[in-house]
DNA sequence: TATTGTTATACTCTATAACTATA
DNA sequence: TATAGTTATAGAGTATAACAATA
């Protein structure tokens, strides 16, 4: 069996602990847990309407959890959800005021430290490795060939 | 502020979404938490007496859950702890037989999933990928120069 | 009937602090 | 006094199933 260190889960998860080491001290500072800001970027950046399922698709949270999530942001007044008028079973998501603010004002702390991290990795070889990453997490790896879970 | 799906900290987490996709049926059907495989896997691959602490690093888990997850394998057979007599503030941890039985149990199953990756993704590709994602975690980020939480 | 989202439930992990035993 | 590990506690996420509302 290949060694510990060298398995992809593990690679993957390290290198991200190394990188969220940076960003946790900031979160915690805006009484923001990780899943909540994943939340509030996905919705800043997202340029069409948004609604539930496509946020726990861009987030990468399970629909209960993003349930409550969004309970909790909305209960701070920093997002907003709306039943959508052309199909009322689909819940709008949007950024309130308040939570574009928010944003804007996490942003320039996240960005300074993630230019720490372009510095000392290099700003074209992390392009090249995010491009590689991108790639990776689009693979179709359907178990056909295996027992077939599921 | 760049684009959410351009984050490094989201693209890690994609990319090991994918990948354990593949992983997590495997080890539900052997009642095993990602956690608890870290640690069998961790102990697995040691070459050295491991203490609670070596084994907190390796497998990226805080002590108090350590604590527990060792708790529970051990409850169930597939680990043993015992203090380091040269300093019995040290618990040093092994896999038992049992424990030994469950990797070798796994193992093979674990290493056909990885083989699709492998296969889907380019064997050179995934070696040079890991790489980059080894020396990313071991990047020394300490946050001088930023206003230096803790 | 299928889909979207929420709620229910049980379990697990995270995170910080406090504590015990040892050094 | 410092260190290693555990325990305490609160909070949050994971995962599956069940449910309500809508299509």
């Amino acid at each position: 069996m290949r060694s510990f260190t060298a398995s992809l889960p593990m690679a993957l998860l390290r290198a991200r602990e190394t990188a969220m080491q940076l960003f946790r001290p900031m979160l915690a500072a805006h009484e923001l847990t990780e899943q909540q800001w994943r939340v509030l970027r996905a919705l800043s950046s997202a340029h069409t309407p948004t609604d539930a399922g496509d946020v726990a698709e861009l987030t990468v949270l399970l629909p209960p959890s993003l349930s409550r999530i969004l309970v909790n942001l909305e209960e701070r007044g920093l997002v907003a959800r709306r039943p959508d008028p052309s199909d009322q079973r689909r819940n709008m998501i949007t950024l309130t005021s308040s939570g574009q603010a928010t944003v804007r004002e996490v942003a320039p702390e996240s960005e300074q430290r993630y230019s720490i991290i372009e510095a000392a990795f290099g700003t074209d070889r992390l392009h090249r490795l995010l491009s590689e990453l991108h790639d990776l997490a689009e693979l179709d790896l359907s178990t056909s060939g295996t027992e077939g879970n599921q």
